[in-house]
DNA sequence: TTGCATTGCGAAACCGCTTTCGGATAGCGT
DNA sequence: ACGCTATCCGAAAGCGGTTTCGCAATGCAA
């Protein structure tokens, strides 16, 4: 079981018998006797053989091989997601033992290149990717190349691709839903930048939801901002200035709400009494934010399964249209939705009033 | 820049040369005419030639590839970090184009499985590990497959191979130092179980640090429980349910001191007044957390392109016992510490007499 | 016994690239 | 004119597998 690997060549020379029988023995060929067959995989099995995949892929033409393009993320807080997903993708590689290979890149620039270089040297069959942007220059660049490819995410025109993604529209309906049916009437919308079509989505669900409840698409009400806590922070300080601020708000991912939190607090209100917040991502640390966050969850470990299923699929020939899959959130309620608070809401105008 | 990938063979008759003389332009060796090796180079670009790296590989002998294995997590809290150190793994290996191929496996038997198999089949020129055991079957099994690799964390032994690691001892000291400087006189331990070297190596620093402090080591401070945040809640309470409890705490991650908050929290004290908490890994999150978490900081990037580093350094022939390297960690005051509340802990007493 | 299909394996070619070796051409001195 | 050394490139072999093809040996029927 130890020392250096053992070639088929000398598995051969052990059994007495030539390479290509050796071979065709391990690979299950109708044209080898069962007994010879059987004799071959014993040996093979005692000898701890494997085949040199360098040496197999080659030979087969492809490399069982797909690569996940690390998402470059604004702040270290946005990563826990990574790991889930990379352990649901893993799960539905080994299933045939193809192989993950994972790479990072710095600039947009960096990213193009490394994608092309990876295609074109026959490193990789397929290619997952995380978050794209309304138009993805990577979208337009792997099916230049004719790479098979799914999206975790969407695009503003994705029929002609595989994708998975969560129902943000869906979801911020859902959330405004809640929040309406809390009595709130002034909820606002805390949002990353438009170009990613995530940020865009779940803007479209806030302003539907907000529209379908009677109530006004109130323009002061919508804060962009930088995809991270801080983003959040900002955000929310914003909307706290206003003449006349929310009494909820939904939040583009859980991290911003942390942020979002940490300006209501900031102001001695309490998030999900005075502010009620909703997140997006259902992160288990929001268990222990302060208040515990009430988010809408997704399963990431899900998604990965389900990216990598679709892209073995598509690879066997499928066609990527038909591999498109929406994935509904769920509301996980925990401490920072609550009901209107007069007395706050009265505070706040009050406030209003002297300023 | 489209379609199907450009062979060597196909570059070699567009410029009326032969395969090897292209190669040899393309690699720049000094039997090639400088002007043949630039015209050959400028068609390769045009083209938008890229070397098969299955047939170049196999060719070299060698992948140019490193695995990672990812931790198997008890709880999915515990993965922040992952993303972290891939990047880091990932901008290291990028310096020479090397690729990066991360598995998961569900039990140890798989994993055992999976590191044989990526070795044999010359998959990977090199492995890296994370969260040894104290003597842990991994590393045992690489070195009978004398495979180059690194290891994040050590072992009981750790001569005789290369790590990188964050010194466990030395942060507990300081974190106990710390507290007992804030007058704090029942310090107590919250950790992971001591199969894990980290566990053993951040509890000796606790035991240390009390006894250098003129304290007791007193047993029933020392709770150990599952590494996640639920564990850590359990342990607290099993803390604060002794007749004389603990007015600080320090634990082995944050993950773990965010359950141990829970508790303190559940019970109407205050982490960072009745008791105080400090956590291990310097997570971003605990800026949020109920309050944020005090905690020994650790750059898990870095300690990513460290171990890059190494791991190419020892594969190129470096001796792996000349690659070890002990990061301290810094303590990261947030909210959690604070001096000694003689009211809580008369409080405490109270409750105590009365029990 | 001959004839014919089957069975079971070896021979050869190939995947795309690297590297060693040898030979043709050119350049130089004499 | 000759020989000699450099210079530059082609020929061939090899990396470790897979796959197509063909042939020898066996089985069976006639």
């Amino acid at each position: 079981m130890s020392g250096k690997p053992i070639s088929l060549k000398v598995l051969a020379a052990h059994l007495g018998l030539t390479v290509p029988t050796v071979s065709r023995a391990l690979n299950d060929y109708a044209d080898i006797s069962p007994s010879t067959r059987e004799r071959v995989k014993r040996a093979a099995d005692e000898l701890g053989y494997r085949a040199n995949q360098n040496a197999r892929r080659l030979s087969l033409g492809t490399p069982e091989t797909v690569g996940y393009l690390m998402p470059r993320f604004s702040s270290a807080i946005a990563q826990p997601f990574v790991a889930q997903l990379l352990q649901g993708l893993g799960e539905a590689l080994s299933k045939r033992s193809w192989d993950l290979l994972v790479t990072h890149a710095d600039s947009s620039k960096d990213e193009l290149n490394q994608i092309e270089r990876m295609v074109r040297s026959g490193r990789v069959a397929g290619l997952v990717i995380s978050r794209p942007l309304k138009n993805d220059p990577r979208i337009r660049l792997i099916q230049d190349l004719k790479c098979p490819f799914v999206v975790h995410g969407r695009t503003a025109s994705c029929d002609d691709y595989a994708w998975y993604d969560v129902d943000g529209e869906d979801a911020f309906i859902t959330a405004v839903n809640h929040l309406v049916g809390l009595a709130h009437s002034r909820v606002a919308f805390i949002g990353a930048p438009l170009q990613y079509q995530f940020a865009q989505d779940r803007l479209n669900g806030y302003q539907i939801a907000i529209s379908a409840n009677g109530l006004d698409v109130d323009a002061d009400l919508i804060q962009i901002a930088d995809f991270s806590d801080d983003g959040g922070e900002i955000a929310m300080n914003m909307l706290l200035d206003l003449p006349s601020p929310p009494t909820a708000v939904v939040c583009v991912s859980d991290t911003m709400a942390f942020g979002a939190m940490a300006a209501i607090r900031a102001r001695g209100l309490i998030p999900g009494v005075d502010v009620s917040v909703i997140g997006y991502d259902g992160l288990k640390f929001g268990i222990h934010s302060n208040p515990p966050l009430t988010s809408m969850a997704q399963p990431q470990a899900h998604a990965g399964r389900r990216l990598g299923d679709m892209l073995l699929a598509i690879i066997d020939g499928d066609d990527p249209a038909k591999h498109q899959e929406l994935q509904r959130a769920q509301l996980l309620r925990r401490k920072t939705d609550g009901p209107l608070n007069v007395a706050s809401h009265t505070t706040v105008s009050f406030r209003e009033e002297h300023t």
